[in-house]
DNA sequence: AGCACGCCGACT
DNA sequence: GTCGGCGTGCTC
């Protein structure tokens, strides 16, 4: 589209304002005065006051009662043409209002605008190494930055690069080059691994250049961060995903780091998944996009086997350091030789969840000074706890899933953070006595902390790290060498580099690997990948790799081991293709909602009868599937019931339209009920 | 999302 | 008799 559009001309205006409406609401302006596409202004909505922004002009009033505009914001900037596309976009895939999305394009803070308070402290971490010379590129790097170099105009790079090859280098090399031309620039990291270290690295490069946005940031920082970018004093923006609602005078450069993060996709309101609308938004302005990672998503892989991304590969670490040697321990056989009489000695001395091929090497590893990091993706010292009796199981009265139990017997529900205390007498039959099933994060550390009992332990996970402060203490610890053993859910598994970490253990790969979800295969990879890239990052001995599983034959265990992600792809592929699962044919989730069951199966027998009747009707419905709608796999989270559907078809248009239609005129749905719509969804659950 | 309207329980 | 609980419905 071109530049004429903005030059509408009233007397009447669609603005899009911000309140769950479908489309545009029509108001007139105050005498003498006219406004353009992307202007911002302030109008009365019911009773109350709104901000809007200006999407066309009409001649005509249309059939309602209009109001007045109040006044133009002009403090805000005008939002450019392109970028209005880009949230017309969002609104129409995601389904999702147009005028709440537009609000995302506001600061945090309405009032107040430029006017800012003196920050206490920089939020842009100064280096504390100072400015520091780029280093030498090795010969892929060279030969990848140079490809990616050679488009000036929109193209989306995947830089596939194994761990410690390099990619934050080549990031820097094109932020100088987008610099250079005087353009701005906007870096998507996932928000766990925004840390003040990466913010450092991008502004020691780059002194008084970086901006930052995250959720940690009050919304004063956030406000203040935005006007540097959209005023243009800075020309560098760092942020976690919704750093995208940014206006940017021009957007010279987007990048977006572990491209195959689920946290990218966003799960309530507005479900965006960052990536998608990255690409986008480099589309409309014309602009290169670099998605990197080390286990690129399956859809962006195939993207680039088809030619549609550009694909850049790194395969060998920076300075000749070497991919970790990873051992596979099969814990089946360690049981088995536990249970023989010859193995009981060892029974006796190490808990059940350690090997002895880990004990040793964590024992030499210690031995000779180095760190040691242990992940298991579970909190709590245990799944459950359970009567040996009956077979009870202590529930979350909000979520309907079993409760974790923590220390001091806390019982904890992991999906609405609901606490009670645990009684050892079993509350459902006479003499049964309930017991710790399973483990966690947090006994493991009891259980180190008996075996190395001079080792100094750490333990990262939602109960101990609550804070981002929380987490810039330990990492400093684990840098300044005052922890020698870490152990940590994934909150640690990712972008973190310590130099002493030389021996990584997975204690139990097998959690995740059998989730009802069809991406769990390849989350399992992208674990094992992440986690394993950790070790000796730095150091010029091989790093080390343990992983302990039941499953030593699971494809997610031997392609990691063999650090084969292509071969990997290949064969999930193949299995994704046969259940035409994304990345071939689309998904999305229709998720319905009540307080009783009673009004949420009604709710679900008219979905049903409603969307057999259209797929019965329309033709272009011929080749597409949906499934129930049946109970959720979580049926009661947060003390509400929900049932959900399926829909699979081969374009995502086909799936829009048909959602459109089933949706129409929400008379049908029984009251107390409600309906919520996932378009690409990451979590089923 | 807000905000008003409206119809039932326990309070000075 | 009113104050206020939050279910329901609308916003050009």
């Amino acid at each position: 589209m071109n530049s004429s559009l903005s030059q509408i001309s009233g007397p009447y205006y669609q603005v899009a304002v911000n309140a769950p409406l479908k489309g545009l609401l029509t108001y007139s302006a105050p005498e003498g005065l006219s406004f353009e596409r992307g202007q911002s202004v302030r109008l009365p909505l019911g009773s109350r006051s709104a901000q809007g922004v200006i999407f066309s002009s009409s001649p005509e009033p249309g059939p309602y009662e209009i109001k007045k505009i109040t006044e133009a914001l002009d403090e805000h900037p005008r939002l450019p043409e392109s970028f209005l596309r880009w949230l017309d976009w969002l609104s129409d895939y995601y389904m999702h209002p147009i005028g709440q999305v537009t609000s995302l394009a506001f600061p945090p803070l309405k009032k107040g605008g430029r006017a800012r308070k003196a920050e206490t402290a920089p939020l842009v971490p100064q280096a504390p190494m100072g400015p520091q010379k780029p280093p030498e590129l090795t010969s892929e790097q060279k030969s990848c930055l140079e490809a990616i170099q050679s488009h000036s105009d929109f193209q989306v790079h995947l830089l596939h690069g194994v761990t410690g090859s390099g990619k934050t280098e080549i990031y820097l090399r094109l932020l100088e080059d987008t610099l250079a031309r005087g353009e701005p620039a906007l870096v998507l990291v996932p928000e766990i691994s925004l840390t003040p270290q990466l913010v450092a690295r991008f502004s020691a490069r780059f002194p008084g250049q970086v901006a930052v946005i995250h959720s940690h940031l009050t919304e004063r920082e956030k406000t203040n961060q935005w006007w540097e970018m959209v005023d243009g004093e800075k020309k560098i923006l760092i942020g976690a995903r919704s750093a995208l609602f940014c206006p940017l005078p021009r957007w010279g450069l987007v990048i977006l780091d572990e491209e195959h993060e689920a946290s990218f996709k966003q799960d309530e309101k507005l479900r965006y998944h960052a990536r998608d609308a990255a690409i986008v938004l480099a589309k409309m302005h014309n602009c290169p996009i670099i998605l990197g990672s080390a286990t690129p998503s399956l859809e962006s892989w195939k993207n680039a086997q088809e030619g549609r991304y550009l694909l850049h590969q790194m395969q060998h670490r920076v300075a000749e350091r070497q991919m970790p040697q990873i051992r596979v321990v099969d814990l089946r056989e360690t049981r088995r030789q536990r249970r023989d009489p010859e193995g009981a000695a060892e029974a006796e001395e190490l808990p059940f969840w350690l090997s002895s091929e880990l004990y040793e090497e964590i024992e030499k590893t210690l031995e000779r000074r180095e760190q040691v990091a242990l992940f298991l993706n579970r909190r709590g010292v245990a799944q459950t706890a359970q009567c040996s009796a009956c077979g009870f199981v202590y529930e979350c009265p909000n979520c309907a899933i079993s409760l974790t139990l923590h220390r001091k017997q806390d019982l904890v529900c992991h999906y609405c953070d609901y606490t009670q205390v645990m009684k050892e007498d079993c509350p459902s039959c006479p003499d049964g006595e309930v017991k710790a099933l399973g483990m966690g994060t947090e006994l493991i550390e009891a259980d180190i902390a008996r075996l190395f009992p001079e080792a100094r332990l750490a333990r990262a996970d939602r109960d101990e790290i609550h804070s981002r402060q929380d987490l810039e203490e330990l990492i400093r610890s684990v840098e300044d060498r005052q922890v020698d053993v870490l152990i940590g859910t994934q909150m640690i598994a990712k972008g973190l580099d310590f130099p002493g970490l030389t021996l990584v253990g997975l204690i139990l790969a097998d959690v995740g690997f059998n989730l009802p979800d069809f991406r769990s295969s390849e989350r399992s990879f992208q674990l094992l990948t992440q986690v394993s890239g950790r070790s000796g990052r730095h150091s010029l001995e091989r790093g080390r790799v343990i992983i302990q599983t039941y499953n030593p034959s699971h494809p997610s265990v031997l392609y990691s081991l063999n650090n084969d992600y292509a071969g990997f792809a290949e064969q999930e592929l193949a299995a994704r293709q046969a259940l035409s699962y994304p990345p071939f044919g689309r998904l999305a989730l229709l998720r319905l909602q009540a307080q009783s069951l009673v009004a949420l199966d009604q709710a679900s027998d008219r979905l049903y009868l409603r969307a057999e009747k259209l797929k019965e009707l329309n033709k272009a419905y011929a080749d597409l599937q949906f499934l129930g709608p049946a109970p959720a796999p979580l049926l009661k989270l947060r003390n509400k019931y929900r049932h959900q559907m399926l829909i699979k078809a081969p374009q995502p248009q086909i799936i829009r339209g048909f959602l459109q239609q089933l949706l129409e005129g929400q008379k049908w749905l029984p009251p107390g009920t409600k309906v919520q719509i996932d378009i690409d969804p990451m979590n089923m659950l």
